[in-house]
DNA sequence: GTTCGGTACTGGACCGTACAGTACTTGTTT
DNA sequence: AAACAAGTACTGTACGGTCCAGTACCGAAC
């Protein structure tokens, strides 16, 4: 119980382990009371801190914001990992779905619906943001997209002309409806993973009737 | 110009003048600040009106608010008649392909774009209004390509299992990209129409490969 | 067309509350 | 001992909503 390379260390300083309560914290109310709603009082408390800590840490509130949110997108390159091997695929169709399948299930899920919705709020607030998350995020998605619809056209498996808007046609056929609600409606996860499967098996269709050889 | 039947009476009392005004300025506020962003006090200074007169029209800043949304999605019924006549169409690829470039058109509008991030933001505080938005704006269009699509494939020209979905295939295909992008940017339009209409061509493409008999 | 009364509107003061951020004093950890 | 944190009081400000004293508007009566 002594390991040193953790890659979450046990052996954490006081110091960082209050910080990473503040950050638990702040990213929950965040999340589900967006920016305005959120308050520095709540934060220190739902973190078991003082105020004083979390201005310690974090010289102010959008700072505060900013980094949470800029940290929040540590993940996005597992999966675009899982894109990049697509490339190579022996099986397109089969594959495809596959990817499709996974694709829906991530970008479901209650935490990346509510970021991506208090992005959207507070793009006015906070253009930078909001432009860097678009670009590590769903960005960085499409991009993985591109490149591999480039590849596998490429092998002569695909007819593409626009890469770029074949990734989004990709994204979106599959997206859809689901995601289009889930903007306006609470999470409640309204959908099954059967109809989820749904949306992913019929997206997949359309994109191969339209963009393969 | 004594005519009495006006759709926008000419004689407007100094009461419903001042009503407007405030419902002008509020507009434009919320959607370019949101609801938190815009106070009552500027709301009345922008409206060149006393803060009484506001709390006189409008009881308190969440009906203000709501009116204001609900009354903003006046216009839909303009398009989704559009939609109905394409049931009725004799050049299927032309008249789609001239629907899609008048829906994007529509959509990518500063007003609509500022009113669905609008909505997506304040889902949260208002899930009934967001619901009720929904419902009116983007739902209502989606319902009316659905019934078009399903009359299409009963005159045997489209091949549908399950039409709601197709029919937002054929909106995300269209917008997927630009909207996509105009959520997290500014409303600085970004497109040009030569743009856009790529976007609608290419969207009516797609759709067609692999919906059409 | 002047007078009159009711209603709408103005302008600004005001109340209570909430919140970002700071100051300071008293523990507590290492 | 020295840095860190708790707790809490405090400052300044912003905002929603109300109140009130006075003014402009408008339609009816004369």
């Amino acid at each position: 119980m002594t390991d040193v390379a953790q890659t979450t260390p046990q052996v954490e300083g006081r110091s960082a382990r209050k910080r990473r309560a503040i950050m638990e914290a702040a990213t929950g109310l965040f999340l589900r009371n967006g920016y305005q709603g959120t308050s520095m009082d709540e934060v220190a408390a739902l973190a078991a801190v003082s105020k004083q800590t979390v201005y310690k840490n974090f010289t102010d509130k959008e700072q505060l914001f900013r980094d949470i949110i800029l940290g929040a997108t540590d993940r996005v390159g597992e999966f675009t990992e899982v894109v990049a091997q697509l490339a190579g695929t022996e099986d397109l169709e089969e594959d495809l779905g596959e990817l499709a399948r996974r694709y829906i299930t991530v970008v479901i899920q209650p935490r990346t619906l509510q970021l991506r919705r208090l992005l959207i709020a507070e793009a006015g607030r906070f253009p930078a943001v909001a432009r860097d998350y678009y670009q590590r995020a769903p960005g960085r998605t499409i991009d993985a997209f591109t490149d591999c619809f480039q590849k596998l056209a490429d092998r002569g498996l695909l007819r593409i002309d626009d890469p770029p808007l074949a990734a989004s046609h990709f994204a979106w056929l599959i997206l859809s409806q689901p995601m289009d609600k889930a903007m306006f409606f609470g999470d409640e996860q309204q959908y099954t993973p059967a109809e989820l499967q749904h949306f992913a098996d019929e997206g997949v269709r359309v994109f191969l009737a339209a963009y393969r050889t």
